[in-house]
DNA sequence: GTCTATATGGGGATAGAC
DNA sequence: GTCTATCCCCATATAGAC
């Protein structure tokens, strides 16, 4: 029996209609960023008024905020769930992928960092550094583990692999893709997985 | 005889004072982005008024949008300046060092597409668009030179490779670099470069 | 052309009725 | 808890005096 069923039919809807308006902000937030989107936007892409979604979040801060924090849990997740038979780099290719597919589909890339003022909130709030954290460790581990494995390059430092890792989930060449090459999401996964791991030179020069 | 002699001490100052209104909204635009910059904080880092500022350009947008405009005239110049010696490889990998240390000493990325009010913004300008048609353009030329001497590889499109290049241009991961990892301007150049051509797998696996 | 002072509008946040 | 109606700040843009 969860806890879920235990709630009133109330405190149900309730739950949902917060989920719902999690989601209307992922969307917003994907397409129009932080400034641009309104708390009128995110009540009227889930048809409730502007005063019962200040009942949920606080501020539009907090509802960014916990927005950011259910996509780094829902990546905490992917990573605990992948095969323990991945090699290292498996792992960084497939999470890469992962995260990659879910911002084709209209979700949102992990670090929104192209913004500073979203940034300067996120750094803001205890619970989202937490798991910023945790991530940042658990692919600190998979990165040495994956140069270890001679999988990954040693003569970069592990922050800055993980630092480019991170930039290439928001990573504007994407929509580029989308929008002026028509790229499949196939087809851009692939070559985002190509330049994130062999560049654009990679083999060419060897 | 130059036309600047022409102007009389008035319209120097005049243009002098423009030039310091560009040189401005470039250090607050990397700093805060578009949105959060005001007219305000342009006004008073130059020390001028509101009004006198509206006396140069007509509009925040216009603001921003010929500050972007000069960034790429800026980028055309220094690919037109190029040594003819240099092949296609060290072309693209010179211009790209060019635009990190210019971001790095406070200056903007040619392209904030991570902002999507600001790409909707330039998007509307002729005058930009025409420049970063140009731009486009001949680094396209560059590529497929780089390719056809095995310098690039020939697996990913061109433009593919052209979006994923302009995007190191406004990559988070400088900022993360300079921020968290306390890197070095001439560290972070030369990481950025081996990530950019090589990848964070690249000679590693090979 | 430069300023002080102000108009205008948008959007985050809330009062108060139901 | 939900809504309608409103507050109010702030930032863009301008009017009007000098």
């Amino acid at each position: 029996m969860s806890i879920f069923s235990k709630l009133s039919f109330k405190d149900k809807t309730f739950k949902l209609r917060e989920q719902a308006v999690l989601d209307a902000t992922t969307t917003l937030l994907a397409s129009k960023g932080f400034d641009l989107m309104t708390m009128d936007d995110v009540a009227g892409e889930v048809g409730i008024s502007k005063p019962s979604l200040y009942k949920h979040f606080k501020s539009k801060e907090d509802l960014a905020t916990e927005v950011m924090i259910q996509l780094l849990d829902d990546a905490l997740t992917y990573l605990d769930g992948q095969e323990p038979t991945l090699t290292s780099r498996e792992r960084l290719e497939n999470l890469l992928e992962w995260a990659l597919r879910k911002r084709l589909e209209g979700g949102l890339p992990f670090l929104p960092s192209g913004s500073p003022h979203v940034r300067e909130i996120l750094t803001k709030s205890l619970r989202y550094l937490t798991r910023a954290y945790k991530l940042h460790k658990q692919l600190g581990q998979i990165v040495d583990s994956a140069k270890e494995a001679g999988e990954l390059r040693t003569d970069l430092p592990t922050d800055v692999i993980l630092f480019s890792y991170y930039s290439r989930t928001c990573d504007p060449a994407v929509d580029y893709m989308q929008l002026y090459g028509h790229y499949s999401a196939d087809a851009i996964v692939r070559h985002m997985l190509t330049i994130t791991f062999e560049g654009i030179a990679g083999s060419a020069r060897s």
